[in-house]
DNA sequence: TCCGACATGAGATTCGTTCTCAACGTATGC
DNA sequence: GCATACGTTGAGAACGAATCTCATGTCGGA
């Protein structure tokens, strides 16, 4: 996962826009493909591999092509509704993400995905700043691991 | 890159072996091969892929075969010798590693690898154990922007 | 020195991802 | 409501990093 630090800082208390609305942010066109991709990733609640994510909306819309859904994701990591990060094997995996959560405990069993709370990141990300002598642009916070009830079934 | 943390902890204060030592640990053959993999890579002293480290190798080894460079590198990070991450575009960089330092800052201009101090990231690792009901088995920590004398070039 | 297991090299193969391009659909102005 | 402009789509081809295959080579313990 890979989160922008350069840019403004995002203003918590807003309202966060409706997946069709965000979808039309800057020029962009709102189609049934695109929003059909921002639900079911959504609605996951896990992180899924751009070819997951096109077997699933398959099953209901047989005719969708693979670019469209590459595209798709491609331009919400771009807009900020999704995040991608690297899964074994070359793969990229995305997961839906709103504007205050951008790091992850990532399931390495069930794939569920919980956000890491921006307090305990952003001390070190201080820290980081203070210590070297780098400008640091974005960075890849990403934890794996069992989640509690994995955990829990494995004993 | 990517840090295991369920393992027993490092020793700090032991005395680094040399490559060709380290290249053998756990049944695996010195070979000239993997020698001239792992003295590039560390004498790069920067993230370089798999490719990269390849043509670097033909200039001066012709023969030498792609896949055995994929897999001494494999190998190496396998047994903490050297790291992977992600660069743009699904490709796998590598960079040399010593035992204690694991999470880097990474130029995304001069490809540059500077060396996280742990005891940034340690407080961090806490939190989030003690924090959020889940098991932490690796982190991928990677910080990514302009090195020191990249910004100054820049302005 | 002998021998078995590990390692190598060249090329084929795999597979996730991106590109191409004609046809289509969406938003906007009139 | 209609036309126009242009972003978007779908199917398949193309791309390319990474992996696999297998005959041959080589390391190192016995």
């Amino acid at each position: 996962m890979s989160v922008k630090y350069a840019g403004a800082p995002m203003l918590a208390s807003m309202t966060a826009p409706s997946i069709p609305t965000r979808l039309a942010a800057g020029g962009r066109r709102r189609t049934e493909q695109r929003v059909l991709v921002a639900e079911v990733l959504a609605a996951a609640k896990r992180a899924l591999s751009a070819q997951e994510l096109y077997e699933r909306i398959r099953a209901t819309h047989p005719t969708i092509g693979r670019a469209t859904v590459y595209r798709a994701l491609e331009q919400q990591v771009e807009d900020g509704m999704a995040s991608r990060f690297e899964r074994e094997g070359h793969v990229s995996a995305y997961i839906a993400c709103d504007a205050e959560h951008h790091h992850h405990l990532v399931c390495t069993n069930c794939q569920r995905v919980e956000d890491v709370a921006e307090d305990i990141v952003a001390p070190m990300l201080a820290a980081v700043g203070r210590r070297h002598e780098f400008q640091v642009d974005h960075a890849a916070l990403d934890f794996y691991g069992l989640c509690a009830s994995c955990r829990r079934r494995r004993r």
